[in-house]
DNA sequence: TTCTGACCTTGATCGAGATCAAGCAAATAG
DNA sequence: CTATTTGCTTGATCTCGATCAAGGTCAGAA
C-alpha cells in the first residue's frame, strides 16, 4: 500500500491559511484547536533569508505556508549540506527542543504560520492524538532522510539529478492534488546552488547533469528554472531505484 | 547543554536483561509495564543473518540486548547503503508501519529483547509517557541521520573514518558508562565492508584510509579490529566537524 | 541606456576515490 | 594436516565529478 499522501483530509485547516497544517488533525480536541487558532501569526521571510541559525534558541513552531524552506548543516570551511526540504504544509521546528540544530534558510519567499513554543507545546501535552501525530510525522521524516542517505552515498551524478527531480515532481503533484503521469510540468523551486546542496555535488556537475537528460530527452528544459518530463517512466528509471520511493505503510 | 546519556537511568530495566530499554522510561503505568514484561522474549540471530527483509511483514518490535545490528537499504544493482546501526539498548522496529522499508541485518551474533508488535502497541496507545518516549527517540534518530548525510554528501575519505570512528567510541563509551579521553582503547564492531557500506566507500578506501591514520598516528591499529586513539582531540580534528557530534538539547 | 550582480552553462584539466588485481593471515572445513 | 574461505591490505590504473576559467542571459540599479 502506498504512502498516504502529503495533504490528509483530516489534517487541520485554519480559517486563514490556504494549505492543510500536516502537524495537526482533526481529531485534536476542538477546545484546544480553537485556542491555537487563536494564538496563530503569520511571518514571511525573503528569498536567501535564514529563518533560523544552528544554534540558536528558537522561539516558535509552525506550519510552511507558502513558499519552499531548506534544512542545512555547513563545516568550518564552509561546505553545505542540505539536510531537508520543507515545503507548504511542512512542520517546521523540533518541540521539546531549546536550541536549532541546523540552519533554516528561505529558499524563496516564504510564509509561515506559526505558534510560541510554549503554547503549541502545553497543547501537545494535552492532546494525545497530536502527539502521535507528531510521532508518526517524524517517523516519515526518517524514512526520507534514509532515502536521501541512499543517494548521496551511492548514487551517481544523473541518478542523484533524476532523484531529485522525481522527489519535487511527485510533491508538486501531491501539494495540488494532480496525478502525476506524462507531460508533467513543473517549476524548479531551487536554485542550482540548492539543488548542489541537496545532492552533495558542485553546481556545475548540477547543470551538466540538467543538460545531459535534456540531451537524452528524459526532460525538456522549457527555461531554466520550469521542467517538463514527456516520459515519467523513463525518468524513474534515470532515479536507479526501481521503487518508486512511495514509503511502505 | 550535552545530549542525555545513551543510557537514561530511567529507562526501562528488564529484569533478566543486561541493559536498560531506551524506548521504555520508567514513568510508564506500572501494571502496563508489568504485562509487558510478561510477554516479552528473547531471540538471538548469528553474524549475517537478516533479521529483517526490506518488504517484509514485521511481526515483532524490541531492544538489542547484545551485538550490534544494522539498517540498511539495496539498490536493484546490489548498490548498498547502510542507513541505521543499532546499539545494545536500540530500539528496533516501527510501530505503527506494517511493512518493514529497510534490511535489518546482524553485524555480529545479536540478542534481542522482543515483544509481539499488537502487545506494543497497544500499551503504547494506553500510555501517553511511552508515546512521548518513541517521539524523543525518533528526533535523536532523525539528527543523527542528518549528520550522517552531511558526512556521505561532503566529507572526504578520511574524514569520514575518522568521523566513523569518534562515532564508535562515543557510543561505546556511553555503554561501559566510560569517559572518552586519551588512551582510548575499543574494538570495532564492524568488518571493513560494514563500514564502507556505512560511509558510502569501498572496503579497499576504507582500508587504505585506516592505514593512512595510523601512519599519520592518530590511531594505533592493535590488530584490524582494535583501535587505540593516544590523542581524542587530534581524531575530532580529523573528522571534520569542530562540534563534538554531541546533539544539542 | 549602460552597468552591475545573480544565476546558469560549457570547456579544459585535475585528482580523490573506484576498479582491477595480487597477495597475506587466520579461521574453518574436509 | 592441508585446502578453502573470509577478511584485510596494498599496488596500478582509470574515471567521475571537482576545480579552474570563461562567457552568456536577465533583472534591477544608476
Amino acid at each position: 500500500m502506498k504512502h498516504a499522501p502529503l495533504i490528509a483530509q483530516n489534517h487541520m485547516r485554519c480559517a486563514d491559511c490556504p494549505i492543510r497544517h500536516k502537524a495537526v488533525c482533526a481529531y485534536c480536541e476542538p477546545p484546544e484547536l480553537a485556542k491555537l487558532d487563536a494564538i496563530k501569526s503569520y511571518k514571511t521571510y525573503r528569498a536567501g533569508e535564514t529563518i533560523v541559525w544552528a544554534g540558536q534558541e528558537v522561539e516558535v513552531l509552525g506550519s510552511v505556508v507558502s513558499g519552499v524552506a531548506t534544512l542545512s548543516r555547513t563545516l568550518p570551511d564552509g561546505r553545505r549540506q542540505m539536510v531537508g526540504l520543507l515545503l507548504p504544509s511542512d512542520f517546521v521546528g523540533r518541540p521539546g527542543r531549546k536550541l536549532a540544530p541546523y540552519d533554516v534558510v528561505a529558499a524563496n519567499e516564504v510564509m509561515i504560520c506559526q505558534f510560541l513554543k510554549p503554547d503549541f507545546e502545553k497543547l501537545v501535552s494535552n492532546t494525545p492524538a497530536l502527539e502521535r501525530r507528531l510521532l508518526d510525522m517524524t517517523l516519515d521524516e526518517l524514512d526520507a532522510a534514509r532515502e536521501w542517505m541512499l543517494l548521496l552515498g551511492r548514487k551517481t551524478a544523473r541518478e542523484k539529478l533524476a532523484s531529485l527531480l522525481v522527489i519535487i515532481a511527485r510533491r508538486e503533484a501531491a501539494l495540488n492534488g494532480t496525478e502525476i503521469g506524462d507531460g508533467l510540468r513543473f517549476a524548479l523551486p531551487l536554485t542550482r546552488e540548492a539543488m548542489s546542496d541537496y545532492l552533495g555535488l558542485t553546481i556545475e556537475t548540477v547543470s551538466r547533469q540538467i543538460s545531459a537528460l535534456k540531451k537524452s530527452g528524459v526532460i525538456i528544459l522549457e527555461d531554466a528554472r520550469h521542467i517538463r518530463v514527456p516520459d515519467y517512466i523513463a525518468l524513474l528509471d534515470e532515479a536507479g531505484d526501481d521503487s518508486d520511493g512511495g514509503y511502505i505503510s
